[in-house]
DNA sequence: GTAGGGTTAG
């Protein structure tokens, strides 16, 4: 009669009542039954926490959990999830003896699984499998285990041993289980298999073993596969549409997208929300934000409420096209409707704030994305929140905040391990700054932590950073020991070759790229006429910029145009540039006028230098480059009145000259400095090694090039300008502060200024060191007197 | 037991 009752009152949902007559009641095996009733009802409804009190209360009041109370517990441990509450958990099924329970052992596989806690589940999965009773869901178990711990090799793996086992027989669950992992580390062959086993068993009929065939071979690409699939499938549901849609728009097939569009419309299928989201991810995928905004209006036109992981799409193609007001007006949006809801998923919420610290960064907004940053307490941060702020910071010419924030990440209590993605972002920081130490200890943890082994993406980035730190041979000896390669890895040796001024090596390694089968793409002949250009090689540049197109079937681009006027401008055949220019098929962009003026500074050629600026300026006004070149110019040719001239317009127009900055890494860290900076400690040594060197080296016939100095003073005040220069105060600091023998590694962030270049040739052939001088684009390497650019300074 | 999402290189 008490029993009945406790059932109706579960059945109306007032577990209250249940429980309190329960606890009157004593226990007896029959009542085990309503307590397991209660919490069935607890786990169906969410209430994971409740079900833990109610299974603790259960054995309070003297009742024994049994082979149905455990399965429900452990479920909720693994949704909550709460590793230390399953594995106590677990302890009691082993305590009690039911660990020859299949279905209480499988739920605690699913259990661990959930938790991430692979060893373990294993470990009884193992288990099971010895002592001969582990089951099909057994094997579903562990394999799902894998897929959602993200080890989809393994959990590969495992779904062949269990077709091998001959008394297990997959069924419609394991299919499903394991194609989304075939299609994560695009293992479409086992796919197949696997596609080929639900035909031969029958399973195929069943729509969501039809939608992961489908889904699997769209996300590998195989949209003839996947269609073929589709079209065979006698039932569909708006998954299977949408795993097409998802096919078409990762591949940039909208036109597709848009004819199943029409199609789902006859077949009166309703566009959801994750069919707009799948196609707004497509086109910020392919870096077109603006498309990615039409998409996002024409989903609200349909009525279609956006959701997370619609914001999310839209701020990646915001911040691909570093569209800053669509940006914020996203960004009002998920404060108005998304964020914070009640009941959604914390993690949710993180990965659109994440998304906005990108977006705001990319759009060269990385106060705000800081903002954002320091507004979420550091114990809710996850490692894409870092990642995203260092690599913010590291694109935008703030490597040295990018840096802090890494080993403030490193500082955190909670431990936070960094990813190969904040790797990455680390390695392109080091690049910036030449900072080769740090960049060799962080090549150490990713050989410790076995990064560089699946992350191509980790390895290129580390070619870069040796090569832009000045150890080029170190950047070869990652890629020869690269097991895999992609096209960036070419690309970047060659480019690191050709800052370096081995143009020959880096057309060596291009030869290598085509026979080991790699067509070349536009960026890599940028590469390659770049080489060209530092290297001196005109007649080779010129060769390849004219066989682009028949051999390369590379239709030559405006940035090709650039590098060829740069090419034939450092070689000092300016008329052969200008002809160039005006006979392009396309109108010139500021950086064409840029190469065009730089020759009329190496070449002084003071009437088309000003022709040269005047377009510059028509385009964009405020490249301060570009009049500090022209006002060069004019100083080369002494005529002052023109620099006066060009200095007041930049006054006028309100553009500033960009400090020169130079900086050396040492021992102790980075020293920098500055135009005249001398409020380093080791001023006055610095000054006196200067003054040293520069009496030494004018015996020996350096004649100091005021014309540099950007001054109509008289020449001896220039030469103290020219003294102060922050490349020749790096150059002290490095005499002082480097071994003997050691080279001496600088880097500038604008071009080395030519006085100096002619210095510190002089000065190599004094000092113990090898000068290596990185300035904006390439490599100085100084030595007994002569410099690897050969004179293209 | 099925679908969509954030961070990386030339």
């Amino acid at each position: 009669m008490a029993t009945d009752l406790i059932g109706a009152y579960i059945a109306c949902d007032a577990p209250g009542q249940a429980i309190s007559m329960l606890e009157r009641l004593a226990p007896s095996h029959s009542t085990v039954f309503w307590w397991n009733a209660l919490i069935r009802r607890a786990v169906r409804l969410g209430f994971l926490e409740d079900v833990l009190g109610l299974y603790r209360k259960m054995q309070r009041h003297g009742w024994r959990p049994d082979h149905f109370t455990f399965p429900f517990v452990l479920k909720a441990c693994g949704e909550l999830p709460s590793f230390l509450r399953g594995a106590s958990v677990h302890a009691v099924v082993c305590a009690k003896g039911f660990e020859s329970n299949v279905f209480v052992c499988n739920a605690v596989v699913t259990m661990y699984g959930r938790c991430g806690a692979l060893d373990e589940a294993r470990q009884v999965f193992d288990d099971l499998c010895e002592r001969g009773i582990g089951d099909v869901v057994s094997w579903n178990s562990i394999v799902a285990a894998h897929v959602q711990g993200g080890d989809p090799r393994n959990a590969l793996k495992l779904f062949d041993r269990m077709t091998d086992d001959r008394r297990i027989c997959p069924d419609a669950v394991s299919v499903v289980n394991i194609l989304p992992a075939c299609a994560s580390v695009g293992a479409w062959s086992q796919g197949k298999e696997v596609h080929g086993f639900a035909v031969r068993s029958g399973l195929v009929e069943d729509v969501f073993v039809g939608n992961a065939v489908v889904d699997m071979y769209a996300k590998c690409g195989m949209m003839d596969e996947a269609s073929k699939v589709f079209k065979s499938m006698m039932v569909k549901d708006v998954v299977s549409w949408n795993a097409m849609v998802t096919g078409y728009s990762q591949i940039g097939r909208f036109e597709d997208v848009l004819a199943l569009f029409k199609k789902m419309r006859e077949n009166n299928i309703e566009l959801n929300v994750v069919t707009w989201s799948a196609v707004i991810a497509g086109h910020a995928q392919r870096g077109h934000g603006y498309e990615a905004l039409d998409v996002f209006r024409h989903m609200q036109v349909c009525g279609s409420e956006p959701n997370v992981v619609t914001l999310v799409s839209l701020l990646s193609g915001c911040a691909a096209v570093g569209a800053l007001l669509h940006g914020k007006e996203t960004h009002c949006y998920a404060v108005k409707c998304i964020l914070n809801l009640e009941g959604s998923d914390p993690g949710d919420d993180l990965m659109v704030i994440n998304s906005l610290i990108d977006m705001y960064a990319k759009c060269q907004s990385s106060k705000v994305a800081r903002m954002m940053f320091d507004l979420i307490s550091p114990k809710c941060r996850n490692v894409v929140t870092w990642t995203v702020m260092i690599g913010g910071y590291a694109q935008h010419g703030e490597a040295n905040d990018a840096l802090e924030l890494f080993f403030e990440m490193l500082g955190q209590e909670n431990l936070m391990k960094p990813n190969a993605f904040t790797i990455s972002c680390v390695l392109v920081a080091c690049s910036r700054l030449a900072a080769l130490r740090l960049g060799k200890q962080i090549h150490a943890y990713v050989l410790r932590n076995q990064l560089e082994s699946v992350m191509v993406f980790v390895a290129n980035c580390l070619i870069d950073m040796y090569s832009k730190s000045g150890d080029i041979d170190a950047a070869r000896l990652v890629f020869d020991n690269m097991k895999q390669r992609n096209a960036v890895s070419w690309t970047s040796l060659m480019t690191g070759y050709g800052m370096h001024g081995r143009g020959e090596e880096a057309l060596l390694v291009f030869d290598e790229m085509r026979r080991a089968g790699w067509v070349p793409d536009g960026v890599t002949l940028v590469v390659v006429l770049y080489a060209c250009s530092h290297a001196g090689m005109v007649e080779q540049g010129i060769k390849y910029f004219d066989s682009m197109s028949k051999e390369f079937g590379i239709v030559p681009g405006v940035e090709h145009y650039a590098c060829l006027v740069d090419l034939l401008g450092r070689a000092g055949r300016l008329d052969e540039a200008l002809k160039l220019i005006e006979d392009m098929p396309m109108e010139p962009t500021p950086i064409v006028w840029v190469a065009l003026l730089s020759a009329c500074r190496t070449h002084p050629n003071v009437q088309l230098g000003e022709y040269a600026a005047s377009r510059l300026s028509e385009l964009e006004s405020e490249n301060d480059g570009s009049y500090t070149l022209l006002s060069n110019i004019y100083a080369s040719a002494r005529r002052w009145k023109d620099v006066a001239r060009v200095r007041s317009m930049m006054k006028h127009t309100g553009v500033k000259k960009r400090p020169g900055c130079s900086w050396v890494q040492g021992k102790k860290g980075t020293a920098t400095f500055f135009v005249g900076d001398w409020s380093h400690p080791l001023s006055r040594q610095m000054h006196v090694i200067l003054e040293d060197l520069i009496q030494r080296i004018k015996a020996m016939g350096y004649v100091p090039e005021t014309s540099f100095a950007l001054h109509d003073v008289d020449d001896e005040e220039k030469g103290d300008l020219l003294f102060e220069h922050s490349e020749k105060l790096a150059l002290a600091y490095g005499i002082l502060t480097t071994p003997a023998g050691a080279p001496i590694h600088i880097t500038k962030n604008l071009r080395v200024c030519g006085d100096c270049h002619a210095a510190m040739t002089y000065i190599s052939k004094i000092i113990d060191h090898e000068i290596i001088l990185r300035d904006s684009s390439r490599f100085h390497h100084f030595r007994k007197g002569s410099c690897s650019c050969g004179g293209y300074w």
